[in-house]
DNA sequence: ACGCTCTTGTGCACCGGTTCACATGGCACT
DNA sequence: AGTGCCATGTGAACCGGTGCACAAGAGCGT
């Protein structure tokens, strides 16, 4: 049911794809590739191709049966439904380890969300530049967001300091939040937060590797 | 999915969520508390009471009725397996931003993941110290393996040589890869690969941004 | 024009995960 | 011991996602 002025709803699982589809299709198309099949498309983006074809389904991007799908418009057509192909400037409180490695990378500026304004409470770190930002007190959120037009907020405090940078990011008007503390956080329910938990990742490696060997030195407690 | 029957088999959705529990329950440990409810526990996880409880009975750390579960022994339960309590040193191929990010993040040590070696192919990179471990070349990938008995990969290369990093570290004996890199890497089966793609996330949260704006868009591609 | 081939688009069955709802059973207090 | 209370443990419905399998349709060559 597609209505007038909104924009039909995607399957999250859908969404979560469209990106490597994205990266998938802008290889084609510098290798002059103009048409693509959900075959190789497929292939390329690790999954499979009736999964493909049913995502596509969702986009206002048919294919041509017999054929396949335009590289071209395929790529406009995930642009518009990722963002409106818009840039969505970024502001990252806590200019640590983590938050500086972020600053410097050029692969979110090249996907339309530039590293606008950075915050840090600590006074040693505020006035550094990074990567050709000036840090600024985190007192000053709100002001970098609104000189900045920032939409979207990274969270790479401690954990202990990540409700209160989420609080503030809310307050200053941000709607979208990537967190890295490991932390779990409330937000009221119009902002959209995302976790990204690095620690978590390498625990979940950690049982698999651990199921894998079977080396069970622990005092298995069975009832 | 694999079917080794020597520990039981927990589903991957539970997985997730143990290391999640594990930070709560450590909190509480700090804290004096003794014993913990499937419903306070969930409230520290954000996630739903009954499933906290579904998750718990894969464990053998059964709670005691009308009472709740005991933390220490739900702690010690969780961390069998979840890696078996085994410290699981990690060797970093490609010492780049992020990859000196996360050499120098004290949450891997702690959680049972020693940075234990850095291989990078830049030879102005090599030989330097980073969080106190030199810079190895990395056609020595296989020796710093096995010298530091490295168990998991984490791979930070760019983009286009992420299939080669991984391919060295199957080569070198590790069975657990993160890819931080944006590409789809091939591996034999018996490796387990887990991607952290961070552009993606940032790109998911602009598609539900674009949504809620309900900003029609009005660069609609010309056909 | 016709039929062959190729690929899309999708109905449908299957599966894992989530959540509700409630029976089960331990604990404390009288 | 009896009674009330409370939290666990789980059966079962529900839901979203995946992938097979196939019909529908486009292009092409004869
Ligand atoms: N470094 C990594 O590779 C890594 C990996 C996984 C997770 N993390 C998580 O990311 C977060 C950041 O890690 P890091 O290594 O960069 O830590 P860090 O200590 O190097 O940096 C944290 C920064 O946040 C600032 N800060 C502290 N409180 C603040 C506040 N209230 N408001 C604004 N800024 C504040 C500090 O001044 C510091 O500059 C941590 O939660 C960590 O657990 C980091
Ligand atoms: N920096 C970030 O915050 C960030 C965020 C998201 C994703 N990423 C991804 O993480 C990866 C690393 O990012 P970065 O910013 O650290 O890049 P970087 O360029 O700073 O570092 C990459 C490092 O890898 C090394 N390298 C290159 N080819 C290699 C090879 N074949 N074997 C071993 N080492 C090799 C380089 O010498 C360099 O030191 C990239 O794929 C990037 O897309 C980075």
């Amino acid at each position: 049911m597609s209505e007038v002025g909104t924009i039909e709803s995607i399957p999250d699982a859908t969404v979560a794809r469209l990106p490597v589809y994205l990266r998938g299709l802008l290889e084609l198309a510098d290798t002059g590739v103009e048409m693509v099949s959900s075959v190789s498309l497929a292939e390329l983006a690790g999954v499979n191709a009736a999964n493909v074809r049913k995502d596509l389904s969702y986009l206002h991007a048919h294919g041509t049966r017999g054929v396949g799908y335009e590289v071209g418009h395929l790529l406009a057509e995930i642009r518009v439904v990722l963002g409106g192909s818009r840039s969505s400037p970024v502001v990252i409180v806590g200019v640590g380890n983590l938050g500086r490695a972020l600053s410097r990378y050029d692969g979110f500026l090249a996907g339309g969300f530039p590293i606008a304004g950075l915050v840090d409470a600590d006074p040693m770190v505020v006035g550094r530049k990074v990567a050709g930002t000036v840090v600024r007190p985190v007192g000053e959120l709100a002001d970098v967001v609104a000189q900045t037009e920032a939409t979207v907020g990274i969270v790479a405090t401690p954990a202990n300091a990540a409700q209160e940078a989420v609080d503030r990011l809310v307050q200053a008007g941000i709607r979208s939040i990537l967190n890295f503390a490991p932390a779990v956080v409330a937000v009221p329910n119009f902002v959209d937060i995302r976790q990204v938990d690095l620690a978590t990742e390498l625990q979940i490696l950690g049982y698999h590797q651990h199921r894998r060997t079977g080396d069970s030195d622990t005092s298995l407690v069975s009832g």
